[in-house]
This record gives structure tokens, C-alpha cells and sequence, in this order.
RNA sequence: GGAGAGGUGGCAGAGCGGUUGAAUGCACCGGUCUUGAAAACCGGCAAGGGUUAGCGCCCUUCGAGGGUUCGAAUCCCUCCCUCUCCGCCA
């Protein structure tokens, strides 16, 4: 949620800013119910105020034994009309927050205009393509060929876009996961968390995928409304939720790793071939909750941190600073960490390392006490991919696989693979 | 699943239906004292919103949502959560 105030005092500033991302503010119905509510809110307070002296005086005049049936009627009479007013700004009060969870974070100076991705702007490329002497082959068919990934079977029990792993891929996969958390805390001092897979409506609006992006997740059935988790930043940011921090515990720095889980709707078509569009996928995400005056800094080392993955996996990839409309709902600025893909003759998105400004912090009721005013402010929560398992394994298959169809295990994962160095058709 | 207890300010913990937005303690902030610190003492200190140039004034909030009442933290109903005991169980 953006700064209410800010929306009621700098309206055009606000909807300017929202226009670069191709969000469109109604002035003049927002100005317009804005009157309305400023003016209900003002007499329902009146109302209450006057009922709130007249009660006290009724306390009063029957403590001193005084007659008080005049006074009763005239406060049953307030009462009904409080009431009235109440509902009624109640209602308007409804549609204006609706229309605020529906809004947009606000865009961050430095991002780049643009309508879509075709204005992103590659900030950097880390790595060197690798030329390959022969055809290099998708991971699709590299999986395959070991027998160790298989989507025929994941369909027949479970539909399409889900995968089933095995053998030295299944472990590569784990392999993956188990290196990414151990850099985090080691190198990076983050704290592992493990999280709950699903969540309540509630948490999913704090991080902004709810109410908008209710078709994106699945939701559970049963007697609470839950929904199982798009990206374990849903848990792990809300574990801040109507929290008041000190200032001495910020920044705080989490890593979890959890399975994600994604409708995909509006996706038919996409990605279908491979294990790039999943509805199940296993991420290990960095969470960051901070001051403000520390965001930007802080969202450069997340993105760093990231990073460091990718090159210790020894794969090629690109920054890419999002521009104004391809931005997501609830981010302020975007990298997107884009991973080379030879079968494909593509980069590949493999991270996205959001700054949310306090957008999710608003949602969330989450702040901390300002040492210097000594007064609640709201957090500032940067979270960024780090990375996406799936994708990881599909990436290091096809950029380390050998002519003769085996696949180089990467330094840093041997140690998680037993040692194992070549993955081969033979094992 | 059965039985009981409870959810109050950053934390702990009081609170006869009527100056209780809430005692007290801790924490925190300011001050006195001290070479400095600690201790002691004095003072301040909930959040959100409205209104105001500002001082201030007003409204809402005591797990959530309904209800009773002129008036609810306090009474009633529903739901959620936590704790203890028993049962069951990965």
C-alpha cells in the first residue's frame, strides 16, 4: 500500500508516478470520494463525541440521584443517528481501501521507463558464454538421456507442468538447494528459516499477491481460507507481521528454502517444454527486512548475494534492471538475474531481487522504533530469488554437459554429491 | 479428539458497566548526581486516524466479529489463537 497521506496531498505526483507503470488513477473520482469521506468522517466523529459527553453526564447526574429520562432519550436519539453515519462511512471507507490494496507501489526514481521488457535495461554480464565443438542439447534431453527426469510420469499423477526427478539428478537437485542455504549463511549472515507451505489470505495480502493475484495461486480447501505458497517471501516477510522492531535487530536476513507453488494461469502455451514453467518448484529465497535509509544498499547486496550463486556454479548470466511497466504489483525496483541457456540460445530469468519500499510493510503493520524521533516507522523489505532450484539444475546441465551427453558437476556441489564428479549415462 | 485456564500498551502484569487509554514493574527517552559509568532520584513515554499555522482538541482501538446498554476492557453470542492435563499420533 502507498503513503495514504501522500495520496490525498500530492495526488498528481502520485498518479504521474503510477502512469510510468501504466497504472491509471481516476483523479476525479478519488478527489471526489476523498470529499465525501473527509466530510462523513468529521460528523460521525461529532456524533460520537457528543454521545461520549451525554454518557458521561448521564453517569454523573445518577450518581448525584438526579432524574435522567430526558438525557436517555436525547442519547438513544444520537445513537440512531451515529448509526446512519457510521454505515455509510463505513461503505465508502470499504471502497477506498479497496481501491488502495489494488494500487500499485510506487515507482523508485532510477528505474527505467518503458511499457514492457523490451525496455529493461542490462545493467552488467558476468560470465563467458561457452563455445561449444557440437550441439549442445537442452536439459530436457540431457535428463532424459539419464533417465532421471521424467514429465510423463509427473503427468500421469499429477497433470501438466510438474516434473519427477531421480537418481543423480534428484540429488543434483538437493545438491543445489542444500549449497545455496549453506552459502547464505555462511558467507552471507543470513538466518535459515523453514516455513509454513501454506498460508492465510491475510499473509498473502501483506506481500501484495492477494486480492489482485488471487487466480496465480492455488488455494487450499478446508474450513480456513488458505492458499499454498507462490514464493516462500509470503512467509518469511510476514514473520514480521504487527511486529514494532528495535532498531539494534534490523537489519534482519533470512534464507528459507521451500517448494513454490504457481497456477500459472494466463501462462498456456508458455514455456511448456522442460522444467522452466513449473506448478511445483523448489526456491531458495533471501528475505530482508531494513531501515529505509539502508533499502538501496541493502538491495544491491541481496542482489549480490544472488549473484554470488551463479558464479560459483560458474554460469553465465545478465542484471537486468526492470523498467516502470514490467515492474511486479507490490515492487518499488527490480533485477532480474537472467541465466544463459545454451539449448536454448537464450537468457533465462532465475532470479528476481525486489525492493518493496514499505509498500509490504504497510500491508503487513510492519515497523520498527526510530531512535531518533522514538517513534514507529515502517520497515523496508527486499527479498530476491537465490536462487530458483529448478531452474539452477536445468542451467548447470546444459552449460556443463560434455559432448559425449555427461554433465560436469559444478566444484562447489561436488562435496554434496559425494564427491561425485561426472554425471554419465552409466551413473 | 476430551477437560480446564487464558488472550490487555515494546515486554510483564492489574483492572466494581460510568473522568480507565487503562494501576504497577521492566524496557526506552530527557534531566539531577558522578571524572566516566552504574546505582539512586525527578520527569516523560501506546498505536492509528481526523482537525489545526501551531499549542491543542476530537474519534477509534484492551485477540477478531456480532449483540445488550444512554454508556462495555468489564455482560452475552460466534470464531480464532495460546497454555495445562488426558487420549491419539508422524
Amino acid at each position: 500500500m502507498i503513503d495514504p497521506s501522500q495520496l490525498r496531498q500530492n495526488t498528481e505526483a502520485v498518479a504521474a508516478n503510477l502512469a510510468r507503470r501504466g497504472y491509471h488513477l481516476d483523479l476525479e473520482s478519488f478527489a471526489a470520494m476523498e470529499t465525501r469521506r473527509k466530510a462523513l468522517q468529521v460528523e460521525t466523529e461529532q456524533l460520537q463525541a457528543k454521545r461520549n459527553t451525554q454518557a458521561k453526564a448521564i453517569g454523573q447526574a445518577k450518581a448525584r440521584g438526579d432524574d435522567v429520562t430526558e438525557l436517555l432519550e436525547a442519547s438513544a436519539e444520537i445513537g440512531r443517528s451515529i448509526k446512519d453515519k457510521s454505515q455509510a462511512l463505513d461503505e465508502l471507507q470499504h471502497k477506498l481501501d479497496e481501491l488502495m490494496l489494488n494500487m500499485p507501489n510506487l515507482v523508485h526514481e532510477g528505474v527505467p521507463d518503458g511499457a514492457d521488457e523490451a525496455s529493461n535495461v542490462i545493467v552488467r554480464q558476468v560470465g563467458t558464454i561457452r563455445e561449444f565443438d557440437f550441439q549442445p542439447r537442452d536439459h530436457v534431453d540431457i535428463g532424459e538421456r539419464f533417465e532421471g527426469m521424467n514429465f510423463a510420469d509427473a503427468a500421469k499423477i499429477a497433470g501438466s507442468r510438474f516434473v519427477v526427478l531421480a537418481g543423480a539428478l534428484a540429488r543434483l537437485h538437493r545438491a543445489l538447494s542444500q549449497f545455496m542455504l549453506d552459502m547464505h549463511t555462511a558467507d552471507h549472515g543470513y538466518r535459515e528459516v523453514y516455513v509454513p507451505y501454506m498460508v492465510l489470505s491475510e499473509a498473502m495480502q501483506g506481500t501484495g499477491q492477494l486480492p489482485k493475484f488471487a487466480d496465480d495461486a492455488f488455494e487450499i480447501q478446508g474450513d480456513h481460507q488458505r492458499f499454498l505458497i507462490p514464493t516462500a517471501e509470503v512467509p518469511v516477510t510476514n514473520l514480521v507481521a504487527g511486529d514494532i522492531l528495535d532498531a539494534g535487530e534490523l537489519p534482519l536476513k533470512f534464507v528459507a528454502h521451500t517448494p513454490c507453488f504457481r497456477s500459472e494461469a494466463g501462462a498456456y502455451g508458455k514455456d511448456t517444454r522442460g522444467m522452466i514453467r513449473q506448478h511445483q518448484f523448489d526456491k531458495v529465497e533471501l528475505v530482508q527486512i531494513v531501515r529505509p535509509d539502508q533499502a538501496d544498499q541493502a538491495f544491491e547486496s541481496l542482489t549480490t548475494h544472488a549473484e554470488a550463486v551463479l558464479k560459483a556454479l560458474d554460469l553465465p548470466y545478465q542484471v537486468s534492471a526492470l523498467c516502470a511497466g514490467d515492474l511486479g504489483f507490490s515492487a518499488h525496483r527490480t533485477y532480474d538475474l537472467e541465466v544463459w541457456f545454451p539449448g536454448q540460445q537464450a537468457y533465462r530469468e532465475i532470479s528476481s531481487c525486489s525492493h518493496f519500499s514499505d509498500f509490504q510493510a504497510r500491508r503487513m503493520k510492519a515497523r520498527w522504533r526510530n531512535p531518533e524521533t522514538n517513534k514507529p516507522q515502517w520497515v523496508h523489505t527486499i527479498n530476491g530469488s537465490g536462487l530458483a532450484v529448478g531452474r539452477a539444475l536445468a542451467a548447470v546441465l546444459e552449460n556443463h554437459q560434455n559432448a559425449d551427453g555427461s554433465v560436469t558437476i559444478p566444484d562447489p556441489l561436488r562435496p554434496y554429491m559425494g564427491g561425485q564428479v561426472l554425471i554419465s549415462v552409466d551413473g
